[in-house]
DNA sequence: CGCATGTCAGGGCGACTGACATGC
DNA sequence: CGCATGTCAGTCACCCTGACATGC
């Protein structure tokens, strides 16, 4: 082979190696839900609603990192499966109350086994430590700019949960 | 506060943490960039041709993982500001040589810093050890997939330089 | 012939911005 | 009054799939 390889200046980029590989894991991690019929945001929200309860939309936005707007999206789909139940909430009649259905949670079951395969494929080359020491570094990554982005912004959600 | 923050079965998720990284890494990347009036795509093109030589639009695209089809725009941007040329290949009449002219040359070296400063920003919280494992860690998951996705596929180029 | 190149047309998804009615 | 909530409409970048004409 001759010397046309991408320029290691490049390839190394620690900005595009979160790129490159963050795409592989949406693959990875799509590919395995869209095999349950499921998308990201729905285990995202399935997953919150079940940690922490009933929530309105905006709760669910906050907490999930998903946008208010493509939240309606989101709900509509899960209810429509069955997976939730949307309510209005009577203590303030501008919120629905968003309840996870039993068929939510054994859903959420089988999308759990999945996203974990699909993790666990993802990190195959690395033994437990290193995969320890991968997601501390990119948790005190996370934090660091969650904190500094926390000043600015009003309206979207505390990037949470934009991925699986 | 009370109990409600992002469950932590969702924060600590391997491919989200990616997913979050990348978008915030992806930011400061663009942000620097707009500042100069480019964008990664740019950026990238311009390192490859500056790296490996002057090359043909598949070559580019295969250099930088940028799609066959998308790097026309790329091209037809950078040339329109004369950053490139784009001359036809007397070897092989399908192919275009693509070549960064001096300007080209002292926009990239502007680039440079400010993706350099971006990279910095990025890597804030961490010291220049947390900064080389983490580099590592994402180069061997990167290795990884890149083999074993190179199997399939024909037409997309190898994941290269979707980034920055 | 099969294969590569440049180009265009377009789909799909996700991030993100407004705006607006309703209700607190 | 200002502010939050649910909703709709829509932009933009990126990833990715064809298809097609030209030339090897």
């Amino acid at each position: 082979m001759t010397d046309h390889a991408a320029p290691p200046r490049i390839r190394g980029l620690p900005s595009r190696l979160l790129a490159v590989n963050a795409l592989h894991a949406d693959h990875l991690v799509n590919d395995g839900l869209a095999a349950e019929g499921a998308r990201k945001w729905h285990f995202a929200a399935l997953t919150a609603l079940t940690a922490g309860g009933p929530a309105s939309q905006s709760d669910l936005s906050r907490r999930t990192g998903i946008y208010r707007s493509d939240m309606v999206a989101v709900v509509n789909e899960l209810a429509e499966r069955g997976l939730v139940e949307r309510t209005p909430d009577p203590a303030d009649r501008r919120r629905n109350v968003i309840t996870v259905t039993t068929e939510g949670r054994a859903h959420l079951r089988r999308l759990d086994t999945v996203v974990d395969a699909a993790q666990d494929a993802l990190l195959a080359p690395l033994d437990a430590d290193d995969r320890a020491r991968l997601t501390d570094l990119l948790t005190r990554l996370l934090d660091h700019h969650e904190r500094t982005t926390a000043s600015a912004a009003a309206d979207h959600p505390a990037p949470d949960a934009a991925d699986d």
